[in-house]
DNA sequence: TTGTAAGCGTTATCAA
DNA sequence: TTGATAACGCTTACAA
């Protein structure tokens, strides 16, 4: 049975002399109760320190003032920055984050969303769009407002950037430079939507300057420090070296950096290298890392915003896609002139 | 009005021909119904989709399977690697995580535990132990099991390390590589234990060695890479410049790491840097950092097993100080010789 | 503007 | 081993 401790509603009404209904309005719905009234509510309820019970009231009211995110990891610079706007905005509005992280394993990320909806949050968010099916229906099953986070698919809204013009843009940026051997270092693609677009993008650069990318210049690696300085040696172990190579994100295109200059290679006279995120340490590393800005703030207060707008109900809800940018910085450089194919 | 949606005990109870009463007991306590009839209800459970009412079941038991965490940042990778790893523990017991993160202000820190309280959680986890009177009072009153991870307050139970012998392990390594003058980079100390900590243990070295911190050779800065750049500028600007550096935080380390190359100064041949929390990253700088190793991850999980035992009526809550270690690497080295005070 | 009272979905007590 | 039923603390028609 429940423990008997904390004030309630019941004390709160006895104390001021009115109707538990009463009570709860003043607390609930201010506008509704007389000034005089109101204050005396409210001055009883602070002096007992009150605290509502949000478990009865979502019994009650079907709704728990909560929003849950389901995202893969909490250990991403860039996941963490969008968690931190998210619950900003959304502590400002009254409500609270509830966050689940699967590790990329799509059986966790649909025990997640069950639970999760199990907690009836009001609003759900996921990221990517590439889930199991089981998870779909569950979903849509709930009929809570659901929002994608940084891309996801069709059928359902999404906020986020155009993954597939990041690549892109990375891509073009070398070939322009000059380089003509790419190779990328990306996450695992198999469960990672970002990653995929990304390296789509990629190679759709590289197929308008007429270049294909060679199986053995892809790279899967996991999303780490380590992870790129695993998969920067690969690539330099080739035979026909690449004389750049793109992280599909930053921290990954670091631990790439990391790799060459612990071998002496020098960056980006010997190699360039180049990222996607723009995470804060890109700019600080040496020589600074050329990245695509992708505003993860941006995106996590566009989908509280989003999400609030859909749970009051609020218009349809629709796509929003934030711009991204190339910002050159001191690691992608000219190709070394030398012979070669 | 609450929404009639998902399938409830009611429905299952009919379909499986039992009474709700069963029902329950069967999804939550098997050991207490015959395998038959376990079995049947179990069936229709799946069949129909069922999820369980959190809400309801919190307000029938008074138990929500939940367990709230109040960080200053979501942002930071020490506290990223300890979420995730409180999040994966957590989830494997059946519990739900709930994150607030208030930045460093006690007023929303107390907001946030009010939040935390309200949605029932079954223990609270703080970080640090310096905070507002009214919030040690609200959550004393509550009455549910609290832990604090890092470091706080004596008269409750703490699992973390000793920054104060974090601090005297860097500054110890470093006076005995010879230097005399050190300058340290911390962050905001005024509400922030860990730094203050820290720092003490810094002070408490040079005292061994006879020697003091002068205030010039302190500077708080943000916990960020700018902020180790922007507090590695300043110490370089003194007269009597430092020969080593202390950031009170890897990322700070790094930072100003940063900021010496991009001045021409050599790490560690002109000047020495050091860190502490040895964050992944910090292994492949370069040149790689010194610093101590704080085990984020092992206080997530050590906090998360402390807290279940205590929900679950075990035991007292006792401290746990978990070892650290210093990781030298290259970032430190002898001082350079050449006249000096 | 306020009060009355009927739930909300689950658990737990008590009998059967 | 099961069933009937009273909570749990709050919200919300509906009535006054």
């Amino acid at each position: 049975m429940a423990r008997r401790s904390r004030p309630g509603l019941t004390d709160i009404a006895r104390e001021a002399g009115v109707s538990v209904a009463t009570a709860s309005r003043a607390l609930s719905q201010p506008e509704l109760v007389r000034d005089d009234t109101l204050e005396r509510v409210l001055a009883v309820a602070r002096s007992l320190g009150y605290v509502p019970d949000r478990a009865a009231r979502a019994l009650a009211s079907g709704r728990t003032s909560t929003v849950g995110v389901v995202i893969p990891t909490l250990n991403s610079p860039v996941f963490a920055s969008t968690l931190q706007e998210m619950q900003r905005n959304l502590a400002e509005a009254g409500f609270q984050l509830l966050v689940a992280s699967h590790e990329y394993d799509p059986a966790s990320e649909l025990a997640a969303v069950e639970k999760l909806l199990s907690h009836g949050v009001d609003g759900l968010v996921l990221v990517g769009g590439d889930r199991l099916e089981a998870t779909w229906r569950m979903i849509d099953a709930a009929g809570v407002p659901i929002l994608q986070m940084w891309c996801g698919r069709d059928d359902h809204p999404i906020v986020g950037v155009d993954n597939h013009l990041a690549g892109l843009l990375v891509a073009r940026h070398l070939l322009e430079l000059g380089h003509r051997r790419i190779g990328v270092i990306t996450g695992n693609l198999r469960h990672n939507d970002r990653q995929a677009e990304r390296l789509r993008g990629i190679r759709a650069a590289l197929a308008e300057a007429g270049l294909s990318l060679p199986a053995a210049h892809v790279t899967e690696q996991p999303l780490s420090v380590p992870g790129g300085r695993g998969g920067c040696a690969v690539l330099l172990e080739l035979a026909d070296r690449p004389t750049a190579i793109i992280g599909t994100v930053d921290v990954i295109a670091i631990g790439a950096m990391a790799e060459c200059q612990a071998r002496g290679i020098r960056v980006p006279s010997d190699i360039s290298v180049a990222g996607i995120d723009n995470v804060e340490l890109a700019a600080h590393v040496s020589p600074s890392l050329t990245t695509v800005n992708i505003p993860s703030e941006g995106i996590g207060a566009q989908t509280v915003a989003a999400m609030l707008r859909q749970i009051s109900g609020g218009g349809r809800p629709e796509s929003i896609v934030l711009p991204i940018e190339l910002v050159e910085r001191h690691s992608s450089a000219l190709p070394r002139r030398k012979p070669s194919g």
